[in-house]
DNA sequence: GTAATGTGTTTAGTATAATGAGCAAGTTAC
DNA sequence: GTAACTTGCTCATTATACTAAACACATTAC
């Protein structure tokens, strides 16, 4: 058995953000102390055994799979400035690091509901954009090319090309991307 | 032992719908037969079997538990480029839609595995730099100042100052950054 | 016909996941 | 001090996940 694992490496860090010992983890999840701490030195274990023990936690385990995102409650700005929020119509533009205005290159952090888009009447504005979807799926059109990205998915064009963005899917989508000037 | 699951009815699904016999997935993954037939009635498995079985999909852990059903491989590139990857000593740089050098802006996708570094001798180029911790914690030193970030946090400045990077903590940390110009 | 392949299931044996008590070390209280 | 409590880990035992081979039933070939 090995030494440790990602799965093990990443219950420790869970039960210890929790606050929690092993001991109580145990309890709360009804599995044994020592099963908690071979499993967090490396051992196997039986899915409904994980189930269990991410019950104490709580967490799902479509949750402790998941690809991982981008965390929410945003706090220090390495920048000093605020995070700045744009939203209308399902669509979330936030200014990561806050407005840079004036400066060369602006992080956007973006969230289209289902459903949601930019309009079909495309963007136009200068300089260029990209992308990366990290969750759900957006549908890009950019002139006459159209392409639905899913996570990991990135996308570059001149913002000259008129463009827009729509969510088909029946999720969230987020997604970071960077342009350059900033048109906000 | 329950006579079904949700597992269990997922891994069917997914098997049937990759035109998969029991006996095929079984070579295909490495498993017995027998128990692919046992966890397909409702047997529990360790996660270590699943991971083994959705290998022979293929299919990872993650997406297994995803909760949305969509559509998987993500590939292609809106930009129609590839994604590009430098690596050293934990520390991987993925130029998102491929190598834009002459372009105005870069998006990369950066990962520091525990305890990498871009090493003490800070970093200095043209440009301006703006990234997002999306997972685990980095420690990033502009100039005089430092500051460790974590998820949602950002972090912005001018390249001319110098700049390091260092995973200080136990999780590999990923994040999205943005720099202009490019400088690989 | 019956021989050869395919399917999913069952079974005996073995490897190992899980239990719960007990261990050693470290805090805190008094 | 030492008594009460915590921490994580170890160990004999029990429960069970997994294997490999055999089974029962199909379909196809000749």
């Amino acid at each position: 058995m090995p030494r440790t694992s990602d799965i093990s490496q990443k219950l420790i860090m869970l039960r210890k953000a929790h606050g929690l010992s092993q001991r109580k983890l145990a309890k709360r999840s009804g599995v044994s102390n020592g099963t908690i701490s071979i499993i967090e030195n490396g051992g196997n274990l039986t899915v409904s055994m994980l189930k269990k023990i991410l019950n104490g936690i709580p967490m799902s385990l479509s949750q402790f799979f998941a690809e991982d995102v981008v965390g929410n409650d945003p706090k220090i700005f390495f920048s000093k400035t605020e995070l700045t929020e744009l939203s209308e119509g399902g669509v979330s533009f936030k200014q990561v690091g806050g407005d840079l205005y004036g400066k060369a290159i602006q992080l956007l952090s973006e969230t289209y509901a289902p459903g949601a888009t930019t309009g079909h009447h495309a963007l136009r504005h200068d300089g260029e954009e990209c992308g990366m979807i990290l969750t759900g799926y957006l549908t890009v059109t950019v002139g006459e090319k159209t392409q639905t990205l899913g996570p990991g998915d990135a996308y570059y064009f001149h913002s000259s090309a008129p463009h827009s963005f729509k969510n088909d899917g029946i999720e969230v989508c987020r997604l970071i991307s960077a342009c350059t000037p900033p048109t906000f």
